[in-house]
RNA sequence: GCUGCAGUAGCUCAGUGGUAGAGCGCGUCAUUGGUAAUGACGAGGUCGGGAGUUCAAUCCUCCCCUGCAGCACCA
């Protein structure tokens, strides 16, 4: 037999038989090392223990305390673990995939009955019975046709169809959790007993389609999380709950922004406070697209379906689309409109509408577009996803060679006004031609490549995201993180050279001739009420001044302070500053944490010392301290502060 | 759209085959207080909509609507 050489990572090597197992090095290393490790890297490649070795390699034995791989382990095992707990308690259960994901795993399972909450408990119990029975992991190389044949004799037809879909024909491995099996990669823990059994929890029960596909099979999904000790869970629960906190329709309710209800499925009511928000975000979006150049339009809702058939809409997008048809009763003509779910057709009708120059090119046309939708209703949420909204649109007609430069400048455009809303930074996911698509191959690779010399130009390192470009066009996604980490694609950038030629859109060149604009479709917030969601959840509520629907209250302590408080916000209202009193017969204690709930940035509390005095005493939202300061003064802080960031 | 769960007062939720209850909020009165809940009293509900079973339905059954979670979708 060959010896090997496996280098250790402290330097160190050892010869060893080929073909030794990694757990067999573990526990030629130290006995104890042998029964702590729970996998190898072996030349970067996460290893079981029971694998062999066959090469010359470098190898790192991994433990509990090696939290990468050891994670990966431990949730990869509960996977399996609770299948194994699922076909025990229900053995008529078939089993499907449950991959590791971020936090956790999940498991994937057909069975008749729907799996209730209550079961989750019983599953669970059954999962640390197993985890105590240290129960080995073994796991052994099958043939195809030996595994094939296994999973019909035991009736498991996902197992069977999951190896046909396995590429090539090598052999398949097969783990054992005790009796319990499973196709399965690997690598695995050495048994049962090294899962944490006070790291884990089974979260939540969903259907889930069959390999992703909503034409196949409804399955029973159950999710869990999993760490490596009992406070890392602790500490992921209280995340949870955080997030709770911060979800922008508790939030909104709280604060009085918006409401929807059940008439008006996926619209928004806003109230006066949401629409402060709302308003003042548009004010801010207006003054920056009127200094880049844009000239702002405004178009119809309701369009008749001929346009929408020119445009490709009524081909493409009609499942999507509100359609109105006209009552003949009201109309001589039956008519069949649709509201606008986008208004590039509208822009473009613009455009046509006497003779376009080179001159006029590149002509930026934004539109606060209020578009109609018909999502699904499983997609709709909260502000986020809806039926109507409103987009911060614009369309860019130009010449080819003008794309790179209006690129560049839209992602500038779009990082001052990110930068002004919070967001430092974002990342930018770059999707190049589809499959299916319209326009020849030199005209993609002309799109893509001026695309992508101007977000290089622009200094934006971008990550690839082959094929997911639009059918008429490469994009650009700008994709947001927020203050808990999750990402939220609101911007994008997209060329497009199809529109331009379905609705027949031409400008005379310096030749005399009549050529085809290209089409720039762009947006930066993406939709307004979206992005207030977004900026809701990022702040938890607490919007930077600027943008916050009631930035001061002015509240009396005593009764007889009550016209000095109205003194107050006279003086700040009339500084531009959104201000309030509460004038209420309550105690200050009561008004304190009322405002505070509400999210107010700015109390301001006045007796009769702050009338002899002619000052307030200021508290801002997360201080305990109180501060005393002129009324003037004050005002002329709160002034600048109220101010948008464009306009300091 | 699919699967599952849910819908009771403005909000959060309890409850029962014999037409309902709490806390907060709201109103009235008293209280004039110094930075996260002053007290008392009071009003408020076709128990999501429709049909069925029943002497009787908020409760059981069916259909629909809406919401929530996940999946699918997301030009």
């Amino acid at each position: 037999m060959s010896q090997i050489t496996l280098t250790l990572p402290d330097g160190n090597q050892r010869l060893y038989d080929a073909g030794i197992t990694a757990g067999e090095v573990a526990t030629d290393i130290a006995t104890s090392l042998g029964k702590k490790a729970i996998s190898a890297t072996v030349n970067d490649a996460h290893w079981d223990l029971q694998w062999p070795i066959n090469c010359d390699s470098g190898i790192a034995i991994n433990t509990m305390k090696d939290s990468a791989p050891a994670l990966e382990l431990v949730r990869h095992d509960l996977a399996h673990i609770m299948a194994r707990a699922v076909q025990e308690i229900w053995p008529d259960v078939k089993v499907t995939i449950g991959p590791v994901i971020k936090d956790g795993w999940y498991y994937d399972f057909d069975r008749a009955e729907p799996f209730t909450p209550e079961d989750l408990g019983v599953i669970e119990k059954r999962m640390k019975e197993i985890i105590n029975l240290r129960d080995p992991v073994r796991t052994e190389i099958w043939s195809r046709s030996a595994a094939t044949q296994h999973y019909h004799d035991t009736n498991e037809p996902y197992k069977v169809e999951l190896i046909e879909a396995i590429p090539g024909d090598e052999p398949l491995r097969m783990y054992w959790h005790g009796d319990w099996q499973d196709l399965c990669r690997g690598p695995h823990l050495q048994h049962t007993g090294q899962v944490p059994a006070d790291g884990f929890k089974l979260m939540s029960i969903a259907g889930a389609y069959w390999r992703g596909d909503s034409n196949r099979a409804m399955l029973q999904r159950i999710y869990g999380v999993a760490f490596l000790n009992k406070e890392s869970l602790k500490a992921h629960m209280l995340m949870l709950e955080e997030a709770a906190k911060r979800d922008h329709r508790k939030l909104g309710r709280e604060m009085g922004l918006f409401h929807m209800q059940e008439e008006a499925p996926g619209q928004v009511f806003w109230h006066p406070n949401g629409w402060r928000i709302y308003t003042t975000l548009q004010d801010y979006m207006r003054r920056q697209q009127t200094r880049d150049g844009y000239v702002e339009v405004n178009t119809p809702q309701v369009v008749d379906r001929k346009l929408w058939e020119a445009s490709g809409h009524w081909d493409k997008y009609q499942e999507n689309m509100f359609i109105v048809e006209v009552d003949e009763e009201h109309a001589r003509e039956k008519a069949i409109n649709a509201l606008k779910p986008m208004n590039c057709p509208c822009h473009v009708q613009i455009f046509n509408q006497g003779l376009k120059s080179y001159r006029d090119l590149p002509l930026r046309m934004a539109e606060f577009g209020s578009c109609n939708r018909y999502e699904p209703s499983g997609a709709l949420h909260g502000i986020m996803r809806v039926r109507g909204f409103t987009q911060d649109d614009g369309h860019i007609f130009c010449r080819e060679d003008q794309i790179e430069y209006e690129t560049k400048k839209f992602i500038n455009f779009l990082s001052t006004v990110y930068r002004d809303l919070g967001f430092e930074s974002f990342s930018v996911k770059f999707s190049d031609r589809p499959e299916q698509r319209s326009g020849d191959d030199s005209v993609w690779d002309k799109a893509e490549a001026s695309l992508k010399a101007a977000t290089e130009a622009a200094g934006c390192a971008y990550e690839l995201n082959p094929g997911e470009g639009a059918f008429y066009g490469p994009k650009l996604e700008f994709v947001l993180t927020d203050a808990i980490g999750r990402d939220w694609q609101c911007g994008t950038l997209q060329v497009d050279f199809v529109l331009p030629e379905r609705l027949d859109a031409t400008y005379i060149a310096e030749d005399g001739a009549k050529h085809r604009p290209v089409m720039l479709h762009r947006a930066c917030v993406g939709s307004f009420e979206r992005f207030i969601g977004i900026l809701i959840e990022n702040s938890a509520g607490r919007l930077p001044f600027w943008l916050a629907p009631r930035q001061v209250v002015v509240t009396s302590i005593v009764t007889d302070a009550n016209e000095y408080c109205q003194q107050v916000v006279d003086a700040l209202i009339a500084r531009g500053i959104r201000a309030e009193a509460d004038l209420r017969n309550e105690k200050i204690n009561y008004k304190v944490r009322e405002h505070s709930l509400g999210k107010v940035p700015v109390i301001l509390a006045c007796g009769m010392k702050e009338v002899a005095d002619h000052t307030v005493s200021i508290r801002r939202l997360g201080e305990k301290q109180t501060r005393m300061a002129g009324l003037d003064e004050t005002a002329i802080t709160l002034a600048l502060e109220a101010t948008p960031p464009d306009q300091v």
